[in-house]
DNA sequence: TCATTTGTTCGGGATTTGTGAACTATTGAA
DNA sequence: TTCAATAGTTCACAAATCCCGAACAAATGA
């Protein structure tokens, strides 16, 4: 089974990092990760908010995550440890990663209120 | 002709703001938009850094960028003119926007250097 | 009225994405 | 050792998306 790979931390790029979490399942992801004081391996996702995500689409989804420089991942035995790269990305891109999460955070709360008083979630625009 | 949509600043999601950025032309186009005072038309990024984009691809990637709320559109006559609503964004995500363009800006300074000392151009993680 | 300018829409090929099926690697139990 | 279970990866292919030339629409000015 060949490596995980990693980018060095100065080949990591702002398009990489925002497309990486352009997605809602990959910052939910990299959200869960930020916030554990713990490593998080692959399988605790294979339902984010009671949608079961398939093995196959987790496993591309971390690996973007990986090769985008966000997370840190490392075989123990049979499973995969992940971590993110704050600390470094903190160093390159100071606050970006903090601002990201912020708003995440800000998004979540103000969809988790919509749904409780009713009103119809937001919705993404088209990416066309 | 039909009129140009805007999504209203509170359906503005996090992921569509980082799905909107992390294309480079797209980057490009908001930095540029961001850092004029005045408003700027579409015909003003035929070409980016030397490299010509069709006129086609230029008015997708307005749309997505006015689809997602980064920016407002007005047709003025024959042309349509661009501003970015920082404003807007900066009460509903906080610290979001500056960072990703402080962001963009540390790592064009790196690109610049290392152009200049010969070394090679950081490579972009696949997307696969 | 007609040419020019500015931008949009359409159609298609090329590229990406999502996912089931098959696979690899490690662990633990019999 | 052998076998089953667990955790992920890789493959292959359908579906979705992206890019861009060609055709079109709307406003302006000669």
């Amino acid at each position: 089974m060949r490596p995980l790979f990693h980018p060095a931390i100065e080949d990591v790029t702002v398009e990489g990092i925002l497309y990486a979490l352009s997605d809602p399942v990959r910052v939910a992801i990299y959200a869960d990760i930020a916030g554990q004081r713990c490593t998080v391996n692959c399988s605790s996702f294979l339902t984010i908010s009671d949608q079961p995500i398939p093995k196959s689409t987790l496993s591309q989804h971390f690996k973007i995550l990986r090769e985008n420089g966000l997370i840190r991942s490392e075989r123990h035995g049979v499973e995969v440890r992940n971590t993110t790269r704050c600390q470094e990305l903190e160093q390159r891109f100071p606050g970006l990663m903090r601002a990201i999460l912020n708003a995440h955070t800000i998004q979540s709360r103000q969809a988790h209120s919509a749904k409780q008083t009713a009103r119809p979630a937001a919705k993404r625009a088209s990416r066309r």
